[in-house]
RNA sequence: GCCGAGGUAACAUAGCGGCUAUGUGGGGGCCUGCAGAGCCUCAAACGGGAGUUCAAAUCUCCCCCUCGGCCCCA
């Protein structure tokens, strides 16, 4: 099977061959290093893990770059508004970072580099554009000579005369050409700053994210990704730099998904209409925000809200009830007997994957599941089951829940034998009760412990228990 | 204005030339003391209009609407 991939830079479905046989590259824009993260880039985060996660399925080597951007304005005002130094800031949010996202299950990155560590190779970078011909100094700031590109608009597909004439572009007297933009820009008074060549400032917005990319990947690598509003102008102007520098393509695949929307409008601090994911993670399980966000194709938008979410838990519990049932009935599961469940199991992988390899379509990928589930589920309820595909079935979860991660390990309590104890003792009682059909006490007693969360069901294999 | 992505049953999402999809919700039935879980079953759809085709939700054209980008942003 195949693994295809929507590009941007040609906006079609293509068939994904690495650059290089041994590694695949792969770097996503992380994030702005000055306040907690939401649930756009909760999305982003778990989009482009569960991409890396196939990929490396299918068989590649990837190396995985996050960047952080510890630089910009935001960062700076917020600094200067906390009176905080800007590394106490940006290393306070780099960890909250690391906190929510490994609360959300996201695999870890490879590199995390960070911008203001790679400053003398942002510099050095400049200074080569400069030498190039590619960019000028002007007035202490340097920027882009856009005149001196060809493939302007390759990725956004956008011309250069289109843009100037509709766009909000500040006449700037410092510039050639409106549409050049920023490669340096001189300090503004009591901001941080870097000492370089051409004056006391900082590095534009795009320059760190071509600089690091390459330097941990190459200067051509395979994969690309972020969110669809950095299309234009901030990855099509890497692609523009990174170009200039090393004279090679930059980036064979670019990959970008769609955003959380809040209502009819895109989430965003600047629209101040955010949900934290540590808000989130208050109020569902983070399991759930992972179903709820691999079930729509990662390109696209996303509506954020509570009834969303609510409908995600439950649909997702009807996976979870399945497993939880299949793990049930291994106890009971006869290694003498085999039959076809096996065949069917391993084929739910298969269709797993089929789904995925479709430009990563994970709500494809659970809908499979969702049929591979009915016919578990009605395996379950016939009189004899084989302890060969209990045990395949199982295998095909745990599949699941590797590229996923939506699954609970298991239904049970607290890992504490008290309370396991005091459930058993409950559990009698009510079992008495019911005998001597006294339904009253014995439904009293369930529905107490549901007050508390605890589910009781009774079910042919006896009664089982769960925190809710 | 210019570019991009969309409009699928009550809702949320897949599909993208012939097989009527997945989940939630709703109706009916089975199982159960009742619940829960599960099974069976029913209702319900492709924004509008032309065209291509034996056949279109899927292709072409036109129109309408939504969101995103063109200052910052996953």
């Amino acid at each position: 099977m195949t693994l295809m991939v929507q590009n941007t830079l040609s906006g079609k479905l293509e068939e994904f061959v690495p650059v290089r046989e041994d590694q695949v590259g792969m770097y996503v824009c992380g994030i702005n290093t000055y306040d907690d993260s939401h649930m756009g880039h909760a999305k982003a985060a778990v989009t482009f893990d569960i991409i890396r996660r196939h990929v490396e399925k299918k068989g590649y080597n990837v190396k995985y770059v996050i960047n952080f951007t510890d630089i910009e304005d935001h960062c700076i005002e917020r600094a200067i508004k906390l009176d905080w130094p800007l590394d106490k800031l940006t290393d306070k949010y780099i960890a909250e970072y690391h906190k929510d996202m490994s609360a959300l299950g996201v695999r870890k990155a490879d590199v995390y580099p960070v911008a203001s560590h790679h400053m003398g190779d942002i510099i050095d970078a400049i200074q080569k554009l400069i030498d190039k011909g590619m960019a000028y100094e002007s007035g202490g700031d340097v920027y882009f000579r856009v005149a001196k590109v060809k493939n302007y608009g390759v990725l956004s597909k956008q011309k250069l005369e289109d843009m100037q004439a509709g766009a909000r572009i500040d006449i700037d007297e410092k510039k050639e050409n409106p549409m050049d933009f920023t490669l340096w820009k001189v300090k503004k008074e009591n901001e941080p700053f870097w000492s370089s060549p051409w004056s006391e400032g900082r590095p534009g917005w795009h320059i760190e994210c071509s600089v690091m990319s390459m330097k941990y990947l190459g200067e051509t690598f395979d994969l690309h990704g972020g969110g669809t509003e950095l299309v234009f102008p901030h990855h099509e102007n890497e692609i523009l730099q990174s170009e200039a520098l090393s004279s090679k393509p930059f980036v064979k695949y670019w990959l970008h998904g769609g955003l959380m929307n809040v209502g009819s409008e895109k989430m965003s601090k600047s629209l101040n209409n955010f949900f934290t994911i540590k808000d989130v993670l208050k109020e569902f399980d983070p399991l759930v925000v992972r179903f709820f966000l691999l079930n729509t194709h990662y390109k696209k938008p996303i509506d954020f809200n509570d009834t969303a979410l609510e409908e995600a838990k439950r649909s997702l519990s009807r996976l979870q009830n399945t497993l939880d049932n299949t793990r049930n009935a291994l106890a009971k599961a006869d290694d003498t007997i085999t039959d076809g469940l096996v065949g069917i199991a391993e084929q739910a992988i298969k269709n797993f994957d089929k789904a995925m390899d479709n430009d990563f379509n994970s709500r494809d990928a659970i809908a499979s599941m969702f049929d591979f589930a009915k016919e578990v589920n009605k395996y379950l309820e016939s009189t004899s089951i084989s302890k060969n595909s209990i045990e395949a079935i199982l295998r095909s979860f745990d599949e699941f829940d590797d590229r996923l991660t939506i699954f609970r390990e298991s239904s049970g309590g607290l890992d504490n034998e008290l309370v396991d104890d005091l459930m058993q003792v409950l559990i009698d009682i009510r079992k008495d009760a019911r005998a001597s059909k006294n339904f009253e006490l014995s439904d009293k007693i369930r529905d107490k412990l549901k007050e508390l969360g605890i589910t009781i069901e009774d079910t042919a294999d006896g009664v089982k228990w769960k925190m809710s």
